[in-house]
DNA sequence: AGTCCACCGGAAAACATGGCAA
DNA sequence: TTGCCATGTTTTCCGGTGGACT
């Protein structure tokens, strides 16, 4: 038997460590969300108003990463929308993630898509689409429903219009009515959000606590019994992952270490998942976001921060200024025109907030007042990710050569 | 006490791009 | 084709600002 017949021979024997892989995905809403009764029954509690006939109020859901908002609310609606079927009650909603549909714009006409209605992706005014989605829901529905999720990311970008617009629809609403979800993790929303808005928003608030660590090892024990092959897990390891997630009480996180962790199991043709393996998980996935982070950035940002990795290793303090000359001299190199100051620092806000850099403000006095940026990330990792590319290669020595003669 | 450096950052406007409707 | 409609990127303009220096 040749090596490969042997190889081959082997991968077919071998069972995968994963049952149903799918339990272990990030869209996967179970049926019951452990932890979470609470939060489930008082949103419940406000929506079945619709079954009863009147409008419910809108909803305000506040909590960190991972705990359960969009999971929670996908959960009632589900189920909702199945009582409200058998009832006979005309109910329809819609579900808006801003962070995929962050302009005003681009959430109108996902909603009247929701709707089934067909709206091309540009060319209408808004208030013709709006009233296209009120004629709509005069026509169909008595109760609709439209959920923000991620709002923040919406207002951030575009404002608070829609929000404003959907919160008044329903004065000018004979037949039908129109309550609103809106779900952020930014502590800071309420700051910058509209008061007027924000209070109709918020009729009723539903906060939502980090996890516990006992709570996230639950969870993961529920999901890995449906994932795993019985025996394949180790329940140290669950206890592991339960631990590294329980920093910030992240079940997306949690869940998302344990499939890694079966995957690199998988990967060396380990039967069994063990603590090992959730460790690397955890090393992999934070490595994993940074790349990622990096290599989708702007070819712009890519050289900016090319600029800077070649600058920390010649100085400690690097300054705007500093930043913006070898900026334009990379340019120039690549025949680019060089680009404004105030640009620039557009970009590296934008670097900071992926929190690639990091900046503080200092006063030099008589010289003038700047920022200092020091790299949030290792150089050797944005040289070992961003050298990949040859032409970045090269003129990343030239710009050593240069930066060493002062 | 006032000056003035070297930048910060908001607002508006310019420019580029692309789809649709008539 | 022309005229809207939108988005995204960059420039222009300009009013700040903390503190070493005079």
């Amino acid at each position: 038997m040749s090596l490969l017949d042997k190889f081959l021979e082997q991968a077919l024997s071998r069972r995968s460590v994963f049952k149903d892989k799918r339990y272990l995905s990030v869209d996967y809403v179970p049926d019951d969300l452990p932890y979470r009764e609470k939060e489930i029954l008082k949103l419940a509690d406000i929506l079945v108003n619709i079954l009863k006939g009147t409008r419910p109020s809108n909803i305000f859901e506040y909590g960190p990463v991972g705990t359960g908002k969009t999971a929670v609310t996908q959960l009632v609606l589900r189920k909702l929308k199945e009582k409200t079927d058998e009832a006979k009650v005309p109910f329809g909603y819609s579900y808006v993630n801003c962070r995929f549909y962050r302009t005003n714009y681009r959430a109108l006409v996902k909603i009247a898509t929701d709707l089934e209605l067909k709206i091309s992706k540009t060319g209408l005014p808004p208030d013709v689409i709006l009233s296209l989605i009120m004629k709509r829901l005069e026509e169909n529905y008595m109760f609709f429903l439209v959920v923000f999720d991620e709002v923040d990311w919406l207002v951030k970008y575009s404002g608070d219009d829609i929000l404003y617009q959907f919160t008044r629809l329903n004065s000018e609403l004979a037949k039908s009515k129109i309550s609103l979800i809106g779900i952020t993790n930014d502590v800071r929303f309420r700051e910058y959000l509209d008061a007027r808005v924000l209070s109709s928003l918020s009729e009723e608030t539903i906060i939502f606590q980090p996890y516990t660590q006992d709570q996230l090892y639950g969870i993961l024990l529920q999901r890995a019994k449906l994932a795993f092959w019985e025996g394949v897990i180790d329940d140290e390891a669950i206890r592991y992952a339960a631990a590294v997630a329980a920093r910030d009480g992240d079940a997306r996180k949690a869940i998302d270490l344990l499939r890694v962790a079966g995957e690199i199991a998988e990967r060396k043709g380990d039967s069994k998942v063990a603590v090992d393996h959730v460790m690397q998980a955890s090393e992999e996935v934070e490595r994993n976001i940074i790349k990622e982070v990096i290599l989708t950035l702007p070819p712009n940002q890519q050289l900016l921060l090319l600029g800077i990795a070649g600058l920390s290793k010649t100085s400690s303090k690097i300054v705007t200024g500093r930043i913006k000359q070898t900026y334009d001299w990379l340019l120039s190199q690549i025949g680019r025109q060089p680009i404004t100051l105030r640009r620039i620092n557009d970009y590296l806000a934008e670097l900071e907030t992926l929190g690639i850099i990091s900046s503080t403000i200092v006063s030099f006095g008589r010289h003038g007042r700047t920022r200092i940026i020091k790299l949030e990330i290792p150089v050797e990792v944005i040289e070992d990710i961003l050298l990949k590319d040859p032409l970045f290669a090269e003129i990343y020595q030239e710009l050593a050569c240069v930066l060493a003669q002062p």
